[in-house]
DNA sequence: CCGCATCCTAACAGATACTG
DNA sequence: CAGTATCTGTTAGGATGCGG
């Protein structure tokens, strides 16, 4: 069977990939996917590890990545309830990509802010 | 001298990189960095590349990134006006990371659509 | 041609309270 | 513990019109 697809493009407006595209990009699945990289947590877990994510964010974020195939969830037991969260394999492979951003930003960060103050000082 | 800093983390919420790294993964900010990476490009390429854009926000995405020192803007006439952005060295940097980003989610678009046709069968 | 100013709405995000 | 529900404030973002 041959593959009907053309190729994705996130440039383009309509293209699906650009939903999945901001899903992954997100504010709060980039920290989440990369706590997740660390190994397997539990929902309390992420939520202190992501610090300033509501609970409600964090729920909502991590549906969207069970449903887009980068997060598995797994209830271990109903009481009192404990659930885990892992990468999928797609996830896994995903994972360092967000790292090597966040690495770079953290690294880079001395430099945004000298470039800042030399701004400010020539309107 | 020595660096006074300590390490950045984005994982903090008050960590300036937490801002910087928010810029930088923002919805049109990774497109139009990516797009630079092709070359300096002109407000209106720039927009006609960005397939969705609006002006307000493609200026004030190019605003952000001028300010943390990742985009150059040039004005090269008055009139008719005629603005070249290009990547400076940092944005040269960057680019390559949220290229790898973008590949990523394009190569994995039918992973990812399978995975929530899967998922839509069983609620 | 480039972009700022204004206005307006819809989506997003935080706090709180409650349930299995 | 792991969420859902609701309510409310904030921001993103589109449309339009104008100025350099």
């Amino acid at each position: 069977m041959s593959t009907s697809q053309q190729a994705a493009d996130v440039f383009s407006r309509a293209c699906p990939s650009r939903e999945v595209f901001e899903d992954v990009t997100g504010k709060w699945a980039v920290l989440a996917l990369s706590a997740l990289q660390q190994g397997p947590h539990r929902f309390g877990e992420l939520r202190r590890r992501v610090d300033g994510v509501s609970e409600k964010m964090l729920s909502q974020t991590l549906q969207v990545l069970e449903r887009d195939g980068l997060v598995h969830r797994e209830v271990r037991s109903a009481t009192p309830p404990h659930v885990e969260y892992t990468l999928t394999d797609l996830g896994t492979a995903l994972a360092p990509r967000l790292r090597a951003l966040i690495d770079f930003v953290e690294d880079a960060l001395p430099q945004v802010l000298a470039a800042r103050t030399a701004r400010d000082d020539r309107p």
